[in-house]
Parts: C-alpha cells; sequence; structure tokens
RNA sequence: GCCGACGUAGCUCAAUUGGCAGAGCAAUGCUCUUGUAAAGCAUAGGUUAUGGGUUCAAGUCCCAUCGUCGGCUCCA
C-alpha cells in the first residue's frame, strides 16, 4: 500500500478520520473477543477508508483453524454499536517491556510486537524502526490492547451508523505465508451516515466501470473453463483494441529506431538455465514438456530470445543502442488465487523490446524510453500513476535476485541518479526488482482500487553476461553492454483492462471497436445506410448499420449501451436531403449534417488520436 | 498456493422448512413502419459447473473436483 491521501490538507495520519478508524479497530477487538474469548489479537491498523483486524480464533473441534462465517458480521457489528454506545474514554499509558510482556501474557503475537520494540528494531508492521520506542496501550471499557495510537478522546465520537464490517480474509501473520494464517475483518468507516452511503455507492458505481463487467458487455473479452484459467480469448471487439494498440506502438519503435524481431513460443531448457529463470523465476513458468529427450518450456518473459540475436554476430560500438522490439506472447504460471480478469493473467502479449547499450550512453537510452512512457500516458490521458523505483532486498540475494551486491547497488543509483538529473518524481521500493535488475515500475490502480504494475523500464546487467553478450568499443577492445527492458505498454491484456476501466468504456474514436453506427428508423430507409457505411467503411471508419427490424429507440439503446461513439439516424428528411442526423455518444444531437462533412470530422479523430468527440 | 464465499438459460436474477426449475433482457418468427436510451404477440432456450453420496424425493443437505469472486502471498 502506498501514502494514503491527506484529509482536508492534513496528512491522513493525523487526522480525526484515522484516529476514529483506529480506535473502531480495537472496538471490534473487543467485540471478537466478547464471542471468542480465546482469540489471539494480532494487529489492527486504520487503511485507506477504514481500518482491519488480525485474530487468530485458535482451533475448532475438527482440528482445523477455526474461522470467522459471514453470518458472524453483523453480530460484530452490533456488538461494536452497543461498545461505542458506551462513550468509554480512551486512556493511553506508557509501559516498560516488563509490563507490556506481563500485561500480553497471554497474547503471543503482541509478546513478538513488544520483542520488537523493547528492542527497538521493528514497527508493528515489522519495519525496522531507527531508535527504540516507548511502549503504550490504550484502555477503553475493559478492552487494552498494545498500541502507539493516536485514538479518539472517548468511543462517543465514533458515528454509530458511519460504519460497516465488510469482508473477512485468510492473512498470514506479518505477510509471510510460512507463518500462521490469521483471520481479518475488513471495516469501512466514516465521519457519518451520508459519508458511509456516498461511499458504499462509490463501491458499486466502480463496479460498473470494472473491466470485468464491461468487457462482457462490450464484447471484448471471455475466459472458458474448458481453456483454462487465466487465459483470455478475444472477441473481435477486444481484438480491435489490441490491433490499434499495437499500430501506434509499432509507430512509436519505428520512430524511435527499434528492430522488429519474432521468435517462438517455446525452447529448450538450457536457454533458462543460462538465463538464470530457472533458478530465479521457476515457479512462474508452466512444467516443460518432454520431447525426445529435451525439455521445452513456453516463454515466461522474450529477452533470452533477444539476447540470442544479439548474439548471433559480432557487434560494434556503431550498431549500438540496438533495439529489439517484439509483440510477443509470454506465459506465467501464475498463482490461481492472484487471477483477476484481464489484469492479471497465465498468457499475455507484451509490447516487449531490449535495448542493448554501452553504459556510457545509459542514461540518454533510458530517457529516450522514459519519455517514450510519458508521451503515451499523455496521449492516453493516464495522470493517476506512481513510478517506482524497485530494489532488491540484501535477504533475497540468491534467491529471488542474481547474487551480485555491488553491481545491484551501483545499478540502482544509476538509475535514481538518472530520475533526479532529469526531474521525474519517483518512489522507492525494496524487495522488488527483477531477477535480473532494478527497474522503474509505473503503478496504477483498477477500478476497485487494486495496485497493479504497468509500463516496466528495467535495467539488466546479469544476462549479458550469462550469455556473454559483447561489443568491439571504440578502443577495439571486448566490452559487456546493459540491457534495457521496457514493456512501456505492459501487457496488452493489463493495458487494455486499465483502459476499460480509465475511459469507463468510452473509448475514444481511434480505439473504438465500432466507430459510427447507422441507425435508419424505418426499413425505406436501410439502403441509403448501406450506402453510407459502405463508404465510410472504404475510408478506414469502422460503420456498421442497423437493419434490425425493431424501433429506432430500441437501436439507439443498443448502441449507447455498446458505448458507439457516433450515431447517424437516417429518416425520409435525411435520405430526401442527402444528410444525415448525427448523436453522439455523450447525447448531443446535429441534424441535417453533411455526410462528408461528417466523414472529415472523424477521420480527423481518428488519424490525429485525438480525445474529443 | 492459503483463508472465506459463490456457481440456476447467452446476460441479470427468482425458486417457502428438501416436494412439478421460473422471470426480464438477448435470440428466432410474425405484426407494427416508427424521429433521438427498451413496440406487441409467439417460439425456442436447462443433465441447476462436474463427479459421487444421503433421501420416497436434492437447485436446496454431505464429500470431492473444476471455475469465479473478496482478501493474503506474488506480479506485466
Amino acid at each position: 500500500m502506498t501514502k494514503m491521501a491527506d484529509v482536508n490538507g492534513i496528512p491522513y495520519e493525523q487526522s480525526e478520520l484515522y484516529r476514529m478508524r483506529h480506535t473502531l479497530a480495537h472496538v471490534l477487538a473487543q467485540a471478537v473477543l466478547e464471542v471468542y474469548p480465546e482469540a489471539k489479537l494480532g494487529i489492527g491498523p486504520p487503511i485507506q477508508d477504514g481500518f482491519y483486524y488480525d485474530f487468530d480464533l485458535g482451533t475448532a473441534e475438527n482440528g482445523k483453524p477455526r474461522t470467522f462465517k459471514p453470518d458472524d458480521l453483523p453480530q460484530l457489528e452490533a456488538r461494536m454499536r452497543t461498545i461505542v454506545a458506551g462513550k468509554h474514554d480512551l486512556r493511553c499509558r506508557e509501559v516498560s517491556a516488563a509490563e507490556a510482556q506481563a500485561l500480553f501474557a497471554d497474547q503471543p503475537y503482541k509478546l513478538e510486537l513488544i520483542d520488537g520494540l523493547a528492542q527497538g528494531q521493528a514497527d508493528a508492521d515489522g519495519n525496522p524502526l531507527a531508535e527504540p520506542v516507548v511502549i503504550s496501550t490504550y484502555r477503553h471499557d475493559n478492552f487494552e490492547d498494545l498500541c502507539r495510537g493516536p485514538h479518539l478522546a472517548h468511543t462517543g465520537d465514533i458515528p454509530v451508523d458511519g460504519f460497516k464490517l465488510m469482508s473477512v480474509a485468510g492473512v498470514y501473520w506479518r505477510g509471510d505465508e510460512k507463518r500462521p494464517q490469521l483471520q481479518r475483518i475488513y471495516g469501512t468507516a466514516w465521519a457519518n451516515k451520508r459519508d458511509l452511503q456516498r461511499h458504499l455507492r462509490m463501491l458499486e458505481e466502480a463496479k460498473k466501470r470494472d473491466h470485468r463487467t464491461l468487457g462482457r458487455q462490450l464484447e471484448i473479452y471471455m475466459m472458458d473453463e474448458e481453456i483454462g484459467p487465466g487465459l483470455p480469448l478475444w472477441l473481435p471487439n477486444g481484438n480491435i483494441l489490441r490491433e490499434e494498440i499495437a499500430k501506434l506502438a509499432r509507430e512509436m519503435e519505428d520512430a524511435g529506431g527499434y528492430q522488429q524481431v519474432s521468435t517462438p513460443h517455446i525452447a529448450k531448457e538450457s536457454l533458462y538455465v543460462r538465463s538464470r529463470h530457472l533458478p530465479y523465476y521457476a515457479d512462474s513458468m508452466y512444467a516443460p514438456m518432454d520431447r525426445d529427450g529435451s525439455r521445452y518450456y513456453l516463454k515466461p518473459m522474450n529477452c533470452p530470445f533477444h539476447h540470442k540475436i544479439y548474439a548471433s554476430k559480432p557487434r560494434s560500438y556503431r550498431d549500438l543502442p540496438l533495439r529489439l522490439a517484439e509483440y510477443g506472447m509470454i506465459y506465467r504460471y501464475e498463482q490461481s488465487g492472484e487471477l483477476f480478469g484481464l489484469m492479471r493473467v497465465r498468457a499475455a502479449q507484451q509490447n516487449d523490446a531490449h535495448i542493448y547499450v554501452p553504459e556510457a550512453q545509459f542514461e540518454a537510452e533510458f530517457m529516450a524510453v522514459m519519455d517514450l512512457y510519458r508521451h503515451y500516458f499523455r496521449l492516453f490521458g493516464i495522470d493517476k500513476y506512481v513510478m517506482r523505483l524497485s530494489k532488491h532486498s540484501k535477504a533475497g540475494l540468491g534467491k529471488k535476485y542474481v547474487d551480485n551486491e555491488v553491481m545491484w547497488l551501483k545499478m540502482e543509483e544509476l538509475v535514481r541518479q538518472t530520475m533526479i538529473r532529469h526531474h521525474i518524481p519517483f518512489v522507492e521500493a525494496e524487495d522488488e526488482a527483477a531477477f535480473y535488475g532494478p527497474k522503474i515500475d509505473v503503478q496504477i490502480w483498477s477500478a476497485i482500487g487494486r495496485e497493479f504494475s504497468l509500463a516496466t523500464n528495467q535495467v539488466d546487467f546479469a544476462q549479458p553476461a550469462s550469455f556473454n553478450l559483447t561489443f568491439t568499443n571504440r578502443q577495439g577492445e571486448e566490452e559487456m553492454p546493459l540491457c534495457i527492458h521496457r514493456a512501456p505498454l505492459g501487457s496488452h491484456e493489463r493495458f487494455i483492462g486499465f483502459l476499460i476501466e480509465h475511459y469507463a468504456g468510452d473509448f475514444p474514436v481511434w480505439l473504438a471497436p465500432e466507430q459510427v453506427r447507422v441507425i435508419p428508423i424505418t426499413d425505406e430507409q436501410n439502403e441509403y445506410a448501406v450506402q453510407l457505411t459502405r463508404q465510410m467503411a472504404h475510408l478506414g471508419i469502422r460503420a456498421h448499420a442497423d437493419l434490425d427490424g425493431s424501433r429506432m429507440n430500441a437501436k439507439i439503446r443498443a448502441a449507447q449501451v455498446m458505448k458507439v461513439p457516433y450515431m447517424l439516424i437516417i429518416g425520409e428528411r435525411e435520405v430526401r436531403e442527402g444528410t444525415v442526423s448525427l448523436r453522439r455518444r455523450d447525447g448531443q444531437r446535429q441534424q441535417g449534417v453533411s455526410p462528408l462533412a461528417f466523414i472529415s470530422h472523424v477521420r480527423e479523430r481518428i488519424e490525429g488520436r485525438l480525445a474529443d468527440l
């Protein structure tokens, strides 16, 4: 989770809302303890729109961990309201580590937190702390919790009808899948009933712009159980989006000095051993296919293939930067629980390229890629994103990351300084790098608020070495290039999934699968409608005539539901005058329009990739 | 992969405590020939995700598998 937004100009962490949510988390814990007195408490912080609390409910009669049932939520919520209505004061007190240990003697998770605090090593999230902190508790009614605060003065300040328990989830203690799984209850909380209802309505609205809902409605893609999880099929409308985006990317790459290549979807095991995908990335790869004693893998990335192309002949510094682009299909065995519509799939087409560049030219080339990103983002009107410098972690060296700390630090500094010199705002994140090097990821959010990496710009110092990639420099010496892996549009799947939500299905004209729908009022006008449609199709406009026997209003509705940018209504008058009546997706209308004027208006929007209708 | 929930017609959803599987939209046919977001009538559409089990009787209860969803872990 990235930093949360300010509330009325005050940092969220200092806002009244934050304290109220924090206090509600305590109230929830108290309510849970009333129902399950033996429950062990995890942590319970405020989050984006509310709060959560983690519990270990112990073991049930059947020997499995006890879990919350959905029926528990209304019951707990009712208890919470009763507690809130008790108007209990919250009292903070500072305690020594020994006192805290005595106080929470039967709370193993709290004891672990206390140990961390006592040693001045980690906060409740497990993040390292600079200096030892004071241990404090907050108490209200009969419930006392280890907590650094802040809280409301008393529970009477909590709006009784401003909160709601939302869902239950299993979560690993401290986010570590090797540790016990706790039960988390999520709640949302607001200053008053109206704000809560507005939030709930917003969630409903977000669902309507969810790419899974719109993807079906607009007939963009489908999934099929028999084909497999995470393996989308692109319907004709969706494929138009793919082709338009590919065309755009192709233009940009031609202009940027890229060369297009194509490579197979599978390769032998030894390739991935050399690239180090097998040691570092095997969990994300499909199981190998055995044929005649060789093992073949579906490719999870295009890079090893491009490295082979690079290595296929001696390279001179004059050839560099060498930019190899491929719209390659990649296959990744993502964990089943992670699949998510188009945003997280197992077969994806990447707008991929690998740029081989002497270290001396790295900055210019890296910036050319960043400029390309910003060009795309401007074109699509994407302004809500965060650039993230994704770094290695010391603990992951040799496990998740190639084991060369010197190079990691050097490359991270190289990227950091490049970004700073060019005044590009970014955040830094530990333990988010690719196994072969650090990267700049562009983080975006789905309609329902889930965070994803979209574009990525990566530095690879590892694979050029594994593949013995070299070039002859000006001095006649063999030198190793760096490799930049870049995917400004991420994958087609995720990018289009994101675009659907970004535009709420109202694609700009150049992207719209159907650009114009011609609607004759009666079948007397069918012939004119077909003639207009042919004329437009001839000029590269995606136009269709709706010759269905239904009424005009129904045809308009059908076109609106499909979010077709332009509707041309054709009645007796239009045929007589040789005009069209234009209705735009946004409801604006214009009568007596000349077909030629309309066509040139549309073509202008298509050719200029303009955002307006 | 883990925790929880869910799976009924192409889509959105019904179906009392276990008791004859239904509606709207979409599709198809016919009638209407219509002026800016849904005309009327009719027809067709289902092994209730799949496989077992309990029962006189299962969409409904139990088990397993597959899939989807909310999270966790992970990631383009």
